[in-house]
DNA sequence: TTGAAAGCGCTAACAT
DNA sequence: ATGTTAGCGCTTTCAA
C-alpha cells in the first residue's frame, strides 16, 4: 500500500514550471508571488498531495518552534495539564512534543529525547530531578516548571498558591463550624510541603493550635485510605486531604467503617480532578486552574523564545475552593 | 542563560581533532573508529554538551524511525500501554513520537501532527475514528490498532481476546457455586461488544441462560455506580463489570447500599490496571497482557516497515484471570 | 516578480 | 582506520 516517494518542493516547482523558491513563498504565505504564480503553484502542489517536511524546513530556517513537555504518564493531573498545554499552544505558532516519564523511563531520558528533537524549550510538570541537574539544564534550553515551587536560578515557575489553598479549605470548614480539623499529608510530593504549611497557619489564625493534627499521607488513593484508619482512633469532625486521589481512598476507608461523610467527618480534597467531579464522589475540593496555568506556562516561554522578557520567575495561581458535597457543619 | 549556538558534529570533529565521519560513526556506535579516537571523541562531545540533531540525521538518512502512537490521555489503561510500548520499543532503533486525544484535540488532529514529523508509521490506541478514514489512513501509511477489534484491510490489529476474558470471569464465578450472574456492559466502547459476547456464551456453556442479565454500563466509575443501583432491585450472586474504573463504582455503589462485597456478591472487573492492584479495593479482575501486546505492536511494526512480513492481520493475545478479594462463594 | 546558489547538520558512498 | 564529497528538502540571501 505505501510508497511512492512523498512529492518535495521540488517536484511541486518543475510540474508548476517555476523556481524552488517561489513555490516555497507560496507554501508559507509570504507575498512576493504574482497571483497566477500562485495559483499554478497550489494546483500543482494540491495535484501531487504535497506537504511540506517539517523536518527540512525547520533545520534550515534553525529553529523548530517546538515546546517539549515531560509529564508522568501515570498521573490524572499531568493529564489534564497536558489537555490545558494543548489548548494554550494551539494559536502561538509552536508545536507541543510530548515526552513521557513511565515506570520504566526517566525523567533524564524524557528530556534526552526532547532536546535530540531538537525542542527549543521545556515544560517539565512537577519534576523531580535535582536541584543541580534542573540547573544544568536549564543553563542550556529555556526551562518552565509547573505544578511544583522550586527556585532554581534560570527556570520559570509556573504554580497554584498551594499554602492559600489548604487555607481556604481550613477556612471553609471552619466557616461551617468545625474546630477539630485534621490534614492528611502529601509527603515529598509537589505540593505538598506548601499545603501542610497552608493548613497550619490557617489552623493557627483561627486560635485552632491545639487541633493541629496532621497525618502521613500521599499520592495515592491507597496511602489515603491508611491514614484514614489511623483517623478512626479518634475521629476529628474535618479533613483536608493533600489531593483527590488520597481523599478518594479516604472516602472510602470511612465508607466501609460506617462513618458517614459528611454527617459524622466532612472531607476536602485538592487538585478538582475528573476524580472529585464524579457524581457518587461529589467531593468537595480545591480547584487548581488548569487554562491560567498552562496558558501561563506557554505564554512565558513564547515571550522568553521571541525576546520579550517577563517579569519575574514565579506565577503564583490562585485556587479556588469548589464546595460540593463532601462537607456540613458538624453535628452537635 | 540564553545560547551560544548549540554544538554541531563539526565543533566537535574540529574539537576532537578527527573527521566528521569519525564523529558521525562514534555517536551512532558504529564500528569502523580506533578505540583511542572513539574515546577522543566522547570525550570532546561531552565537553560540549553536545546532543545529535534527529532532524537533521534523519532528513539525510531518509528516514524517521519515528513510530507515531495516539493515545487517550485520560485513560489510565492507555497509560498502561504506553509505557510498554516505550520499554518494547527501546531496544528497536525506533523511538516513539507522542501524540495525545483529549477533550479538545480529536483523533485526526493527533494524527495529523504525527505525519507531518513524517512517522513511518502508526499505532493507534482504541482509536474512534470511522472505519473510512482509517482505511485511506492504512493506504497511505502502515498502521496498527491496539486495544480496539476491528477487520479493515491493511491494518494490524493487536488486541486481548474479550470474549476469553469475561468468560474467564464467568468460570470463575460459577466454579465457586454462583448461578444469578449479571455483567455490566461497556456499551460502544472498544472491546464492550467481545466482552458481552463471551459472557453470554459462557453462561448458556454453564446452561445459565435463564439468569444472563446485561446493564447498560461504560468506561467510568460514575456509570458504573448506576448500573449497580439498577441490580440493587433483584440482587444477583455475582457480577461481571466492564473495567476496573467501572468496577470501582460498582463496589462504592454497593458499600453505601450496606451492600457487603464479596459476602452478599461477587466482583470481577477487567484489566487490571492499578486501580485494581489497589489494598482497599483488591479487585478479583482479567488482566489484559500489556506486555505481550505491546511487543507485538512494536514487533509487527517494525517487521512491516524492514519488509519483513508477518502472518495474519490480527494478533490476540489471552487474559489472565487474577484472583483478589472481591469474589467468594456464595451465601448459601 | 523571479531564479540561482549556498547552506542548515547530518549520513552515505567513495576515496585513501 | 580515517578523510572527502555529495547531497537529504527546505529557506535564505542575493542578483537578475
Amino acid at each position: 500500500m505505501p510508497d511512492e516517494r512523498r512529492p518535495t518542493l521540488t517536484d511541486v516547482a518543475i510540474r508548476a514550471g517555476v523556481s524552488k523558491s517561489l513555490v516555497s513563498l507560496v507554501m508559507r504565505d509570504e507575498r512576493g508571488a504574482s497571483p497566477e504564480t500562485r495559483r499554478r503553484v497550489l494546483e500543482a502542489a494540491d495535484e501531487l498531495g504535497y506537504h511540506p517536511d517539517s523536518r527540512a524546513r525547520l533545520l534550515r530556517s534553525g529553529r523548530s518552534r517546538l515546546l517539549g513537555v515531560v509529564f508522568g504518564i501515570q498521573h490524572p493531573f499531568h493529564a489534564d495539564l497536558v489537555t490545558g498545554l494543548y489548548s494554550a499552544a494551539r494559536e502561538t505558532g509552536y508545536e507541543l512534543a510530548l515526552s513521557a516519564v513511565t515506570p520504566e523511563r526517566d525523567e533524564s531520558e524524557a528530556i534526552r529525547g526532547l532536546r535530540q528533537d531538537r525542542c527549543e524549550a521545556l515544560i517539565l510538570l512537577g519534576p523531580h530531578s535535582s536541584a543541580a541537574a534542573l540547573t544544568e539544564l536549564a543553563a542550556r534550553i529555556p526551562v518552565t516548571v509547573l505544578a511544583r515551587g522550586l527556585k532554581i536560578e534560570g527556570i520559570d515557575v509556573v504554580r497554584t498558591a498551594d499554602a492559600t489553598g489548604t487555607a481556604q479549605a481550613v477556612d471553609h470548614v471552619v466557616s461551617l463550624g468545625h474546630r477539630r480539623i485534621a490534614h492528611i499529608d502529601g509527603g515529598r510530593s509537589p505540593g505538598a510541603a506548601d499545603r501542610r504549611r497552608g493548613y497550619r497557619s490557617a489552623m493557627k489564625r483561627h486560635g485552632l493550635e491545639p487541633y493541629i493534627w496532621i497525618v502521613p499521607g500521599g499520592l495515592t488513593e491507597e496511602v489515603g485510605a491508611v491514614a484514614a484508619r489511623e483517623l478512626l482512633n479518634n475521629l476529628p469532625t474535618a479533613v483536608t486531604v493533600f489531593n483527590d486521589r488520597c481523599a478518594t481512598g479516604v472516602l472510602d476507608a470511612f465508607t466501609r467503617a460506617n462513618v458517614q461523610v459528611p454527617r459524622d467527618i466532612s472531607v476536602v480534597g485538592y487538585d478538582d480532578s475528573s476524580l472529585a467531579r464524579l457524581a457518587h464522589i461529589n467531593l468537595t475540593t480545591i480547584a487548581q486552574d488548569v487554562p491560567t496555568m498552562t496558558r501561563q506556562a506557554i505564554t512565558r516561554l513564547v515571550a522568553r523564545l521571541e525576546g520579550t522578557a517577563v517579569a519575574g520567575r514565579e506565577s503564583v495561581i490562585p485556587p479556588e475552593l469548589i464546595i460540593r458535597g463532601t462537607t456540613a457543619p458538624p453535628r452537635t
